[in-house]
DNA sequence: GCGATGTTTCGGCCGGGCCCGAAACATCGT
DNA sequence: ACGATGTTTCGGGCCCGGCCGAAACATCGC
């Protein structure tokens, strides 16, 4: 058992380092970063956060795509999104009551960014109150489902869930606590189908210039067939 | 965001000290522990626990219940409990195949235990089982459900969770990888219930030694019936 | 090949925080 | 009231580990 603990406390320690937070923080959006992108985020050195990474990435926290000579680290898995997610939620929930400042810097991602692999923002919300309002979804606690009405819409509209349902121990449905509107959004297996699905198809792209999301034309026309949102608002 | 992540390193690094981290990990079975044990499990002086205590209390990671001159600290929450279960998984799947040495005195423990406000061991491994070959029950990936027959049936045998089912954000019903069998068992508010009733009804008890439970006559044959569990083996 | 750019390794500095023991405080039993 | 027991506060020592800059290494563009 203590060995156990052991195990616990390095992971602890890797998270509680406030440089380090702050780039696993970074990377919860899902995207891959370089070592100086996130030396400059945590606001240190490039050899410092040379020697985080190779923690983290050690320790397999974060995974490593070598792309000539930049190196790209992005979170390891969704399992590790998770716990971090929880900590964070945590971490927010026990914070003092901290007035959010809304930059108008930040009204974009209010409306539509990633949060890890899955959609987030007014954008995120929305499709999931579509989903549960036909019954495609059934949110339980901080568990969810797919119906099985669910599962044959969503496959008809080029969203096939079902088919990777049974393969992993991943959640095919669940709920995610969105950041900035305080109520769920879908996540799991089908929130990453669906975020998936619209960067293929072209209906969404990342604006050049940050994290938050564009929704493109023939996006906008996919929202409203598939889940009768015309506008967020 | 930076005060988020900030957040994050404190909760991070609060778990991330070995000490703290014994203490969280011999807490997680759900039972209250004073200071003075909690100072021998981490292996430090009574004065340095009750700093890290202090703590972790302040955090709130862990509750305290003064009772005389003892102080009883047990974790906060189940979402607490539910946050070290994921961060201590990972650790031991991060681990490098270390064979678990099973010496006789875990035999105990591996029959019957709580995992912080559930049953664990082969016992709970066995009552899990029992209500997924029944469909009250179901599991799907990290998530999981009580059926309708499911809850009809915990009904009658005096496990009401539909009661408390839409009353907190807590989920109902979710498989917990079992220490010990390695296989899921039963966690969630119904498999708090199912443990909650079977001490109130002297199914159970603590065995005076340590963590493991003894099954009573009674909780024999209260198995046999509810669950068609007739040996644990 | 040769600079420019991105990344890692190494050495050395420095501060935070973990530890303990002594003493104060709190509470129980008698 | 008075020790015994459990717990906390305080002071001081020590060491781990984060930080940086310089230099080595890797890769790109030309």
């Amino acid at each position: 058992m203590n060995l156990n603990t052991n195990r616990l406390a390095e992971i602890g320690a890797l998270i509680g380092d406030p440089a380090r937070a702050a780039m696993l923080g970074a990377l919860m959006d899902g995207r891959a970063l370089t070592a100086g992108e996130l030396a400059d985020i945590a606001g240190i050195a490039p050899s410092t956060a040379s020697g985080h990474l190779a923690r983290l990435t050690e320790a397999r926290l974060l995974s490593l795509e070598k792309q000539g000579r930049h190196r790209y680290f992005r979170i390891a898995s969704p399992e590790i999104a998770r716990i971090i997610e929880s900590l964070m939620q945590f971490a927010a929930d026990e914070a003092p009551a901290r007035r959010i400042v809304t930059g108008p810097k930040d009204a974009a991602l209010r409306r539509a960014r990633t949060c890890y692999d899955h959609l987030a923002g007014r954008l995120g919300v929305a499709i999931g109150e579509s989903l549960l309002r036909d019954d495609l979804i059934r949110f339980e606690g901080d568990s969810g489902l797919v119906t099985e009405r669910g599962l044959d819409r969503l496959a008809g509209l080029g969203i096939d869930v079902g088919a990777v349902a049974a393969k992993s121990a991943r959640p095919v449905c669940r709920p995610c606590l969105d950041w900035s509107e305080r109520v769920p959004h879908v996540a799991g297996r089908l929130g990453a189908a669906i975020c998936r699905h619209y960067f293929d198809q072209g209906y969404l792209r990342r604006q050049s210039g940050g994290r938050a999301l564009d929704i493109t034309p023939p996006g906008q026309a996919a929202l409203r067939r598939m889940f009768g949102i015309s506008r967020l608002d």
